[in-house]
DNA sequence: CTCTAGTTGCGATTGAGTCTCAACTAGAGT
DNA sequence: ACTCTAGTTGAGACTCAATCGCAACTAGAG
């Protein structure tokens, strides 16, 4: 599972440590598709084995938070979750509302559009959020299937 | 307060009956300026002796929300939060991170923005979420102030 | 004025997220 | 390999927003 290994890198890079409970928090957002919250990690981990205390995520997950590896997103229904990513480049995910599967998009021209509201509302803008919600691929195709 | 007096307006529109609470409810949130949360608009009605349970504020911002009279807006902290708007056409928020006062803008030519997002990921996307953060030109006057 | 479905509000409950603090350990130093 | 210590962990108590159940209430139709 590289994402874990490429999370746990990440860690020791930003001059964390590498203990146990990380790599275990690590390794249950690896196998993740999609979004998760703080429960379904804390419930990964502990089906492996290898139980995480509640605090401990909390604090891994703002840990992955700050280092970008993790991005913490609003489902519509106002729950808090979480996806991982990359932590490259500035992006945005798009969340199948279904199936929960998320996909990352890249910036795609909003710098314009940012630009054209702080010159219109006279607003330095520091951060922007962008969540897209829909259907993704699968779950459209299964939709059809089913009223078919 | 023709705010107050538009929500009221609306929710009779809606078919919903006008009751005390309601109208609290809504006088609450019309005095509120910019974003503000479920307890303060409870505390709101508490302390101008028309005091609503907790229960129904709630109730009521999700009726209000439904009818788009208000949005719910999460901030950056995780706090959830609702922003007083206009019914009519499709807009986002511009929120201050200093003074939590919020300013809508219009759609913004997010629209090409997601049909792109459609064609390259294959998502059927039903809606999208732009959230902005910044500092409002009031604040960042005072930040200046107070730095010179 | 009456009737009743839509509403309300109290209080109990839930549950996510935080906090405390003693015990533990990763990893640098020797 | 052994030691030392600051960073980290975890159990569980705790907080507080948000939800629920249900009996009492009332807006508004007839």
């Amino acid at each position: 599972m590289s994402t874990a290994n490429a999370l746990i890198a990440a860690l020791g890079g930003a001059g964390k440590r590498l203990t146990v409970a990380r790599r275990a928090v690590a390794d249950a957002i690896a196998r993740q598709d999609g979004h998760f919250t703080a429960e379904d990690v804390l419930a990964a981990a502990r089906s492996r084995q290898r139980a995480v205390g509640r605090a401990t995520v909390f604090r891994s997950l703002e840990l992955l938070a700050d280092l970008h590896l993790v991005e913490r997103v609003d489902l519509p229904s106002g729950e808090h979750a979480y996806v991982a990513c990359e932590p490259d480049a500035h992006h945005h995910h798009v969340v199948c509302s279904v199936c929960g599967r998320s996909t990352e998009v890249g910036e795609l021209g909003l710098g314009p559009i940012l630009e054209h509201i702080e010159s219109s509302t006279g607003f330095a803008i520091d951060s922007h959020r962008l969540e897209v919600f829909g259907v993704c691929p699968d779950c459209q195709a299964a939709a059809t299937r089913r009223s078919a």
